[in-house]
DNA sequence: GTCTATATCCAGATAGAC
DNA sequence: GTCTATCTGGATATAGAC
């Protein structure tokens, strides 16, 4: 019987997502250690005992989502670099993106304060640490060519460009922790202050 | 005797001094919910019951930190405010002063985690989160009124001042977590990269 | 696959001797 | 003031019935 083996995958994957879901709202305001199983299965209508026949643990399900979250984002970063735009113009919408992401999409801030949780805390499954070791420089090293390559056309500043990295991802993640503190009272700044740093 | 009470309260604050800087770095480190007062208890060499004759909760130690991370932060900048010079030169001041305390200063970017934790954490004791939610806004309130002033000496750009204080206090909070996350393997970037958000 | 019940463990906090 | 020993609660994870 395939047909029924496709539609209990299917059940199994939503369920899976809904457990990544509820995890990732719960991890992100309360922290790992905080968060109890007990917590998920009440978000989730799905018993304590059931949540184990998807994830081993409690660890598991966090290492799961740090992975999606860095993935979701090195691909943002390679498909910007892809555009056959010019550097100024790359810039201007990865900062646009990266802004509206915050304000608009809940779970973005969330990736970003469950990433920064777990890059911080030494409570935090080793693999999940290692995950962000190696991919977190990714991003960084795509957004300082595109910098570089700005330089070029004259039309970024001259200031090293890997600092000029730091300060656009130091600058992305503290906005998106001070939305996710003040949720909907978080008023986003005007974005040309920002790409003051960067553009003449 | 008051030559013995006296020196009897000597050894009882700087026991108090050693449970609180201890804990700092493990909550900084580990988050309060994984931090168990048993590594407490074995960093500073006190028995687990004794931190009980001095504090009696692990949030109020908690508690007790974060109070004095913000009286620190907001006595700052009051002081910055009072000081005899030009907004610009205050401008700068801060920076550098803040730019140089998370380099240098170990504990700077500790407390600013602490912050950010009991900001964003729900798992954290209301009274951490009543103390900054009625302090935060003072230090913003502060450098606010320097880059109003600034804009009337025509030295500060002409963006809106609040959305300024905003970039400035996201992107030195951005900055922290940055340093401890990657400890001496970060580099902080030139302060004029930042400073170009701000000043003409 | 799903639930309920339970074993096991461990952390916070207390009691009581010195 | 300081320690050791202990109580107690609660959370993870498992077992076993349906």
């Amino acid at each position: 019987m395939p047909r029924n083996k496709e539609s209990n995958q299917k059940v199994k994957d939503e369920r899976k997502e809904q457990i990544l879901s509820v995890a990732l709202m719960l991890f992100a305001t309360k922290g790992l250690a905080a968060t109890r199983i007990t917590d998920i299965s009440a978000k989730t209508d799905i018993s304590q005992g059931l949540i184990y026949h998807y994830f081993s643990s409690k660890e598991e399900i966090f290492v799961s989502l740090i992975r999606s979250a860095m993935n979701k984002m090195n691909e943002a970063a390679r498909n910007l670099e892809r555009l056959p735009i010019p550097a100024k113009e790359k810039i201007i919408l990865a900062a646009t993106e990266l802004l509206k992401g915050i304000v608009k999409n809940e779970s973005t801030s969330q990736y970003y304060f469950l990433i920064t949780q777990a890059a911080l805390s030494d409570a935090i499954p080793l693999e999940a640490k290692e995950i962000i070791k190696s991919q977190n420089d990714v991003k960084y090293e795509i957004i300082t060519r595109i910098f570089q390559e700005g330089q070029k056309d004259g039309v970024v500043k001259d200031h090293d460009a890997r600092e000029m990295t730091t300060f656009f991802f130091t600058t992305i993640n503290g906005l998106a922790l001070n939305k996710a503190i003040y949720g909907k009272k978080f008023k986003m700044p005007d974005k040309n202050i920002f790409l003051n740093m960067f553009l003449k």
